[in-house]
DNA sequence: TGTTAACTGGACAATAAAATCGTCTTTAGA
DNA sequence: TCTAAAGACGATTTTATTGTCCAGTTAACA
């Protein structure tokens, strides 16, 4: 019942990110050393995210990684999802046919209805405002 | 982002002993064919909810597994806790100095808050209503 | 045009979670 | 008291997550 790393260190990572401005371009090493992140391993975790549109990456001396978007349009959903896939917090919730007691199963509606919540907050959640909130 | 298959294994076979009721015993192997559960472990299950006081376990012939309480005092919570531990969105939200950022980290309150909401959720689900609600 | 800083991608190792297997101990009942 | 049914316990295997390493590719800049 936890996020993964991955999807933590994504999170700093877009936070990170949003905090030097749209505009401005970081390395992948320095962003794993202030984040305190495993270089090689924030790299894929990067490229992910670069598959996700959620960043832009440029190769070559002086590249490095940027936002595609303002931070007020990127979601914490959407960075965690990017990674660990879509949040389910019982193998039953979702996918149909998982659970095969689904019709009389009284569990799987609260799974449901707690993730729901948990996904709406999230959903409510984007890096612009938590910018905000840390300076 | 979901709790262990051990968790749920847990709660489905809760809720079928709460079904038989308090006073009727169940072998681990008929509870596991029952609810669809890899046999050889959900004894262990069964050994952690008994452990955790949830559960009374007699062994020889004619032995088997009871509820110790009635079902509409324990919740969900409980059992998921009894196996997964504590409940912790995120590595940073509990155990302190986890984060190395702690002071000016603007995410871990939403996983807290996230947390705390899920938490109270499965705490105010106790068997007893979810038996009724199958009915 | 050559060097260097940076991302890319694949293979691999370490660790933790999930599941399995076999043996031992307990106990009701014939 | 003997037997069979049941839980207890420990070793092992399988699978997913986490993390490392290295050889490639790209592009700015001197």
């Amino acid at each position: 019942m936890q996020i993964t790393r991955q999807a933590d260190y994504a999170v700093r990572a877009v936070l990170h990110l949003a905090r030097i401005g749209t505009s401005e371009r970081a390395a992948t090493s320095t962003v794993a050393k202030e984040q305190n992140i495993p270089p090689s391993f924030l790299a894929k975790i990067i490229s992910q995210l670069s598959i996700a549109g959620l960043l832009h990456t440029s190769r070559g001396a002086r590249g490095g990684v940027t936002l595609a978007r303002d931070p007020r349009d990127i979601t914490l959903l959407e960075v965690v999802e990017a990674i660990d896939g879509p949040i389910q917090l019982n193998e039953c919730v979702g996918s149909e046919g998982a659970c095969t007691f689904d019709e009389s199963c009284p569990i799987k509606p609260v799974w449901c209805d707690a993730q729901d919540e948990l996904v709406q907050r999230l959903r409510g959640t984007n890096f612009g405002d938590m910018l905000v909130q840390s300076k």
